[in-house]
DNA sequence: ACCTGAACACCGTTCAAGT
DNA sequence: ACCTGAACACCGTTCAAGT
């Protein structure tokens, strides 16, 4: 006799995310995740292939919404210059909102989940079609790496709180877009 | 009778730091510390407060070797334009010669082991030095956590594979350099 | 003074047994 | 078809007992 379904692969995903969140790395257990799902840790293997499996699938669907944030982030943009500084601050703000998120993304740890090529390339497109314009089409992936690193690392720097020298953390932020953005195109070989 | 002392915080610092690039964060285990020193695991408690404890002073040996590094590849340089791409590439070949110590200073997992302020300062003191020239004094911290948040970044993206798109990864690292150091001191407010 | 085995409370994961 | 308890191999950590 077939026994009732108690649980769902979009559950434990939900919970999972949530546990990250709350909890931090360290605290996203499958027992932590069973208990909240209302269900023994060895039933979860019905559902996905261990906790590698279920962080790698939960890191995506980070992915999936950065994507969306930066997409809207570009949509409201008039220029180029603009879509840049829109979506850097967007990601901080992201960042913000959910650290643990943003760290098993931009941070991935020995398991090495990181999301698939077309997910994040996805992600990065707006980024990639603003540096077009600034940089011309040539530059368009090296200006976009600048200024995608920069992002990172200082969002990272931020939440990491490696900014140990006090000072104006936002000022800096804005600093860093406004340089970055005028330096595109400027710059002879 | 006192038992005679098999170990030392030393060796066990060493053995951790050579297990730690061995075999990443995760084979980092007391048990496997204790193994290589010729020791039981609960004997490391008498030299070292614990995991925790014992990847906090790795970490800060890191950032020791870290700041010598930097100090080294300043004092080669001319200007102060040279002094960042200098420290810059140097960082790089530090991350590639040792990308789990670069990885555990730059990206502090849950435990939040990061170096005392002391110790940051001094590795970062070259770097502020050379923007303090480019940028003016007013500008300087800005301008280095521009800077570092760019070289991290970019060092980071590089070691977890993230730059799926293909491209020369050694140019963008260029590209960046170039840009990062003429955009400074040259943009209106 | 340092090292040890044994023990405890956790992990992730497997698997035969239940329904 | 899914869930369960029991078991296994690991963790970090504590502590009384050895020398």
């Amino acid at each position: 006799m077939p026994s009732p379904r108690r649980t769902s692969l979009e559950q434990i995903l939900t919970i999972g995310t949530g546990l990250l969140e709350e909890q931090g790395p360290d605290g996203l257990t499958m027992q932590a995740v069973a208990q909240r799902a209302g269900v023994r840790a060895p039933s979860l293997y019905k559902h996905v292939d261990g906790r590698d499996a279920l962080v790698r699938l939960i890191a995506e669907g980070v992915v999936v919404d950065l994507g969306r944030v930066l997409e809207e982030a570009a949509d409201g943009a008039g220029g180029a210059g603009e879509v840049l500084t829109r979506a850097a601050r967007a990601l901080r703000d992201f960042a913000r909102a959910r650290p643990q998120a943003f760290l098993l993304v931009f941070h991935p740890g020995p398991g090495g989940h990181r999301p698939g090529p077309e997910v994040s390339a996805r992600a990065v497109a707006p980024v990639l079609a603003a540096t077009a314009e600034l940089a011309g089409e040539r530059d368009a992936l090296a200006a976009a790496r600048t200024f995608t690193a920069w992002a990172r690392g200082f969002i990272g720097m931020e939440l990491a709180d490696a900014f140990g020298l006090g000072g104006d953390v936002d000022a800096a932020f804005e600093y860093g877009v406004r340089h970055l953005v005028a330096s595109m195109g400027r710059v002879a070989q």
